[in-house]
DNA sequence: CCAACTAATAGCCATTCGGTTATATGTCCT
DNA sequence: AGGACATATAACCGAATGGCTATTAGTTGG
């Protein structure tokens, strides 16, 4: 579970992702597209790009002088895959708790 | 999404990721037997606590001098849904892309 | 060739955060 | 009643974090 780590760690700041919902809503981007956006420095975006980019959830590719970054909207399934996991044995635990209720209105 | 800011922010470190994920797979937990299995102070434990309760993750409810706590797996629907979103916008710029490649290739 | 432009990096700072110990509050048991 | 126990809160601390400005590196176009 630690790759996990990074996936949520890169996703628990806002500006992280609304920077990452951006360019999935949106399409790729350049850095210059996402600072306008974002309200920030343009340094300040790159850091958020270079963790999005360690968590597998962005790539840049360079063209000329400007980076095309584009989410990888595939690196959430981790994500999803966790949280149906804990719903699923959440959910045993609730109808095993069911079973019992209706054992003890016999 | 000013909502889902509190939900990724508590599932963003690592030790109140594995309090929840305990809370799912083995049940409704004192606070002492949490603070035994996750190695930390009793205080950082109820600490945690606190901000997985306000974002819905945990509740607890006092019995006796103990206080039972138990996930609320329902708490991560928006999770799951943001991130269906996100895949399936993301998607149908992929499929663009593909028929724009088809219609490249003809 | 050089000035403008784009992005990344370095260095800095204020704030947040996750941990600690100490203490308060409330409950149980003898 | 009083001591042990369970949890929450307060106060504090060092490390991590997210922002900034300044700078560097690389690219383009006149």
């Amino acid at each position: 579970m630690l790759q996990n780590d990074t996936l949520f760690k890169s996703l628990g700041d806002p500006t992280r992702r609304r920077l990452f919902e951006h360019l999935c809503l949106e399409g790729e981007q350049t850095v210059r597209a996402l600072t306008e956006r974002a309200g920030i420095s343009q340094p300040a975006v790159s850091k958020h790009l270079v963790v999005l980019k360690g968590a597998g959830l962005v790539a840049g590719q360079q063209r000329g002088r400007e980076t095309l970054y584009a989410a990888q909207a595939g690196a959430l399934r981790p994500l999803v895959e966790w949280a149906d996991e804990m719903t699923r044995f959440w959910e045993v635990r609730f109808d095993r708790l069911d079973d019992l209720l209706k054992r003890m209105d016999q």
